[in-house]
DNA sequence: ATAAAAATTAGAGTTACCTCTAAGTCAAGA
DNA sequence: TCTTGACTTAGAGGTAACTCTAATTTTTAT
């Protein structure tokens, strides 16, 4: 059982970012000790490093919470059986490709930016580079 | 000269938004008439014109009011000289050199991302295509 | 025993970019 | 003349994802 100061130092995120997670509800709530304190299990820490993975896959706080709470494979192995684990994993598919269309998206706006600004990039050099300039 | 609604319309942009632009210096101070409503010269509608090129570009707003408010082309033709051409361009470069480089660094980003998430997703679907389940 | 460090909560502040509300002024049409 | 509609301003509200403050309590070290 982790202290949160110890959780942050582990995990790389803030003790007030992980009181913000389990705020709105993108970590379960976790235990607290005799006075009130957090105490983190090592599973709670092994779900903020599932978390962590997630966001470097440019999903949203929000698109995580709809991934679900349900933890790494293996836990959920452990937890259900063969069809919760099928609509566990089924739901988590959807999520994951409505977010492969939203990079889309933003791949081809970030290769029209690129188009755009290389454009006028060379008619400022053009003229810069003009004779009678 | 244009009331507000009309360069609303002309532009897209919404009156609230055109008032929010000139507050925070994006562009400049709009004339007032007798009454003091705005009165929008055509050569305003063609900053803000200008302004939404740079914002499809996918500049900030805080990097368009680093690109100055100089206007046009050919405006600044008309009302500098040569040597202030020239380094009013050169600041321009800058600007869209810095945002080159952040848009290289986003699709850097993506990329990434849309690896992780295909890998992920190629999990999934393992699981789900096993045998035993 | 006492002082410093760390934990708690509720709630405010931050950034970017709007978007809207309220209260008031003003011009044009029936 | 009266009412509708457009305009003005200052300031609040909204979103995402934190980040911090204040007041208070608990733990830890000397």
């Amino acid at each position: 059982m982790n202290k949160i100061s110890d959780v942050s130092e582990l995990t790389g995120i803030s003790a007030y970012t992980l009181r913000y997670y389990e705020e709105i509800g993108l970590i379960p709530k976790v235990e607290k000790n005799g006075s009130g304190a957090r105490s983190y299990s090592d599973e709670d820490i092994a779900f903020i490093e599932f978390i962590k993975d997630l966001k470097k896959m440019g999903l949203s706080l929000d698109e995580i919470i709809h991934f679900g709470k349900e933890g790494c494979i293996s836990e959920i192995r452990r937890l259900t059986n063969d069809a919760e684990l099928r609509s566990v994993l089924e739901k988590r598919l959807k999520v994951l490709e409505d977010h492969l269309r939203k990079l889309d998206e933003q791949r081809k706006a970030i290769e029209n930016h690129r188009k755009k600004i290389i454009d006028r990039m060379n008619v400022y050099k053009g003229i810069i580079n003009t004779q009678h300039l």
